[in-house]
DNA sequence: CTGTAAAAATGACCGCAGTCGAATTGTATA
DNA sequence: TATACAATTCGACTGCGGTCATTTTTACAG
């Protein structure tokens, strides 16, 4: 690693420090990059040789937190546990990333789900990663009986996911404290996994397989 | 009405009319202000007595047309359909309004998912609206027994309106396309209803279900 | 119609995000 | 070390969102 590479390293994680801490200190739109950039000894100009505008600074850092949960995630996870346990800790766990650092996570949602026209995602490689970590676990459920066979796993991942949206979204709304986030969680999963309508053996089978 | 009310509308809604069309067509933020107030033939300035701030232009907009749809809705509803059935008319018809221009409807849903701390919500009564309208639908179905009656309504509706969100993401990040989103919709619904996990009784039951 | 006070409209102004060409620094070659 | 070249840094500059003191319009009493 040339001396050029080792600085423009080290200037970006001193950018993404100042960032961090004043995004905390005085909220997204009341911290100017002018201020990031004297925080973090540089030149105005500079933070834009190292992000491309003011949101791709949260990205940036977003997605280095995921990806580091992902890879925690991985190593960690219990393949032993149900389907249910695996969930609430990979998704508590983001959650509990993602709202760490309010700000970040906040811009961080808006983009990843309802990101502008010209920012073309590159969430891909984030998205397989995902992916490597749950498919697995649902593989693994739909071996042991806890999932339906039938499912495509793509479509069990939605549920969750969306689930997790929700909640995260409740918590941001202030509908949700930050202590019945787990409870509402693990509740709204089971229902997913048992089924808002009754179960078939008890009534009509048939409007619950409708078509 | 004095004549002053009468004006104000009047520019308010010409103000609504020029964004709409400027924001369609170069984008929320390809669009000024001065463009805005320059098209509506008035200052800019006066843009700012009308709305807080650029992003009200468009929750201004929204809530607007949200609360025709939800009379609409009140007054087209069929008591006598399934509950999936009407929850999918309501949220595709939502789903529409929302995309039909697409530029306010993504600023309003992360507005309204993931809002800036200082905007103190505002969205009660037209929350309240919402669940006017889908309460009734959901009570029925407890009664029809195509809904578990051990479930409080409010979870029924976080399961809906979690996977509609989950769907309006995916055709704003492109995962979706416009003719897929209604297939999707009505999946996601079935299965969130019929549950993820296997019918307890037998496990052939659930592979005669859905596609 | 006239005077007047309140309401509304206005655009100059401020601070900020983002751009750009010039200046500086790092790298490679001789 | 000297020189040429590429990468990096920089801050003056542009156009924008939003504010506010001033001007213009409206409502109404005398």
């Amino acid at each position: 690693m040339s001396i050029r590479e080792l600085k423009k390293q080290k200037k970006k994680r001193a950018i993404l420090e100042s960032a961090i801490s004043l995004f905390n200190e005085n909220g997204y739109d009341n911290t100017s990059i002018a201020q990031i950039a004297r925080k973090a000894g540089i030149g105005k100009g500079t933070v834009y040789s190292h992000f491309n505008n003011k949101k791709s600074i949260i990205q940036g850092f977003c997605e280095y937190e995921l990806e580091k949960i992902h890879n925690q995630l991985i190593a960690q996870s219990n393949r032993d546990s149900s389907v249910l346990e695996q969930m609430l800790i990979i998704y508590m766990t983001e959650f509990e990333h993602v709202t760490k650092n309010r700000e970040f996570g906040r811009l961080y949602m808006r983009e990843a789900l309802f990101p502008d026209d010209e920012d073309q995602r590159n969430t891909s490689d984030l998205e397989k990663k995902y992916f490597d970590v749950l498919f697995p676990i649902l593989q693994k459920g739909q071996e042991r009986g806890e999932l339906r066979k039938d499912l495509d796993l793509l479509h069990i991942t939605a549920h969750f996911y969306s689930l997790y949206i929700l909640v995260t979204s409740s918590w941001y709304t202030g509908r949700l404290p930050t202590s019945g986030v787990k409870v509402a969680m693990e509740l709204l999963f089971k229902q997913a996994l048992n089924g808002l309508s009754p179960a078939p053996a008890t009534n009509t089978i048939g409007e619950n397989c409708n078509d």
